[in-house]
RNA sequence: CGGGGCAUAGCGCAGCCUGGUAGCGCAUCUGGUUUGGGACCAGAGGGUCGUAAGUUCGAAUCUUACUGCCCCGACCA
């Protein structure tokens, strides 16, 4: 992509309304644009990060065995009112009325209208296991919206159902979607901690929620130093694995504000291990058993010709409010460096020569199409504003590697620089190893 | 929903107290000069001052209502 092509809306003030950093980065990069109070538009530069995240949660959904189906955004209200929480879940659900006066709402969630159409369509406990999922746009009417796309009051949440026969069926369900949590958080640069949660309106008995560490994060967090060091690559998808991979994180003493215990607090975790510190929610994984299921009649026939109500659980993931979790997480000093799993372009080319220099004008688009060629993204910076300027604007928008073109190099050279870090001078062969050795780690 | 605040050009703000018909910086456009950390000169465009009503000869300014947005609290991916 060229820079004089992009709608890239850059600002150079910070909006007044916006009062955290990732909020106002967002902004002030044109990543997105607020249409209401918790509702955005996603601009180009925005909208490719969104899906890139998405796209890695994807891939660890389907590596975990769970299978994408889109579910609309609007439902009836019947099947609310069937499962007992429609009168339950209060203002945060957006009722709406069509033409015919029937009462439909916009999607805060999908446990309803996934458990009908499992139930419809499913009769025999030969086709459990089922973990199902989607990625699509939800609506809750928050009370107070805050924080631009971290507490929007629409967002992109990916969420998966299982359907198992038995608790323990179940267990292994959720350890499975346990270890593809941990999984897509690595994979998006960030280190997450489950932590024992309460189940709130979805309800169940056995619930964690993942926080990433963030200075900026609205829960405080009180937890052993030692819960960053488990490898989660150590483990693996059978069900003894992730059984000890789930132990290794719940030995060790976590707990958010509400529940967290002083002396508890200090008789498990030694005073140079605690760790007191603020996260960012970016997931929440449930098992409730038949809370939907046993009122919804969900039911399966069992080897011996018997119904069984199946145990469900669900699993969310945040895929909009990752987008502004990552910039809490990466943002420092004024200079934004996004992961290169999510980066909306792996590498930006800026030419500083002037409009009349063809010379370094020809370099840099050589080096363009050579990128593009081994597929990756690139910007190139082809506007004629003053290097102060250019360099402003890419620290803003965090491209993770420059390709600085000058009067400073041979013909032959380029400056590679890491954002917030070193510069070298490498041949073009040289840029293009280095780029590939990144990607593939 | 309770408490607080704001609404004037794309963004950041001044003007309001004390009424006389709108201004600054940045951004944008045109021409020229400039080019390794937010350049310079000259010119130009852009605002029914959130909406409605009231007071007044006259309202961005005073009054009332409404709407929108932000901050603190409870809730949540």
């Amino acid at each position: 992509m060229k820079l004089s092509q992009l709608f890239l809306p850059i600002v150079k003030d910070t909006p007044s309304d916006a009062k955290i950093k990732s909020h106002q980065l967002m902004l002030r990069a044109g990543m997105v644009r607020q249409s209401s109070a918790g509702i955005y538009s996603w601009l180009p530069l925005g909208f490719k990060v969104l899906k890139k995240i998405e796209t890695i949660v994807r891939e660890e959904q389907d590596n975990a065995g769970a299978q994408e189906m889109l579910m609309p955004t609007i439902q009836s209200a019947d099947l609310w009112k069937e499962s007992g929480r429609y009168d339950g879940y209060g203002q945060e659900m957006l009722r709406i009325k069509d033409r015919q006066d029937r009462e439909l709402l916009y999607g805060p969630t999908n446990e309803e209208l996934i458990t009908q159409i499992f139930r419809d369509n499913i009769k025999s406990y030969k086709s459990l296991p089922l973990i199902l999922y989607h990625i699509q746009w939800k609506f809750r009417d928050e009370i107070r919206p805050r924080f631009g796309v971290m507490r929007g009051r629409e967002f992109l949440m990916k969420d998966s159902y299982s359907f198992d026969v038995t608790k323990d069926g179940a267990k292994l369900s959720y350890n499975k979607m346990f270890y593809a949590y941990l999984k897509t958080f690595q994979r998006l640069g960030l280190k997450a901690i489950p932590l024992a949660a309460d189940t709130g309106p979805i309800g169940g008995d056995l619930s964690h929620e993942f926080i990433i560490l963030a200075e900026t994060g609205e829960s405080q967090i009180y937890t052993s130093k030692k819960i960053l060091d488990v490898n989660i690559d150590n483990f693996s998808n059978s069900k003894e694995s992730l059984e000890s991979m789930v132990k290794s994180y719940t030995e060790i003493y976590s707990a958010t504000d509400e529940k967290f215990n002083q002396s508890e607090f200090d008789s498990r975790v030694k005073k140079e291990d605690q760790l007191i510190t603020r996260g960012i929610e970016v997931g929440h994984i449930f098992y409730f058993g038949d809370k939907y299921s046993k009122p919804m009649k969900a039911h399966v026939n069992s080897a011996t010709g018997e119904n069984i109500t199946v145990e469900m659980g669900s699993y969310g993931i945040g895929v909009s409010r990752l987008v502004g979790a990552i910039i809490e997480a990466n943002y420092n000093n004024n200079v934004m460096k996004w992961p290169f799993s999510v980066t909306p372009y792996h590498v930006a080319i800026i030419n500083l020569g002037n409009k009349n220099d063809n010379e370094c004008k020809n370099k840099a688009l050589n080096i363009y199409q050579k990128l593009k060629k081994h597929a990756f993204d690139v910007l190139l910076d082809d506007t004629d504003e003053s290097p102060a300027s250019k360099f402003k604007n890419f620290d803003l928008i965090g491209i993770p590697y420059q390709i600085i073109i000058g009067s400073k190099q041979s013909i032959s050279e380029f400056e590679f620089k890491e954002v917030n870090g070193k510069k070298e001078n490498l041949s073009e062969d040289d840029i293009i190893r280095k780029l590939q050795t990144t990607y593939f780690n």
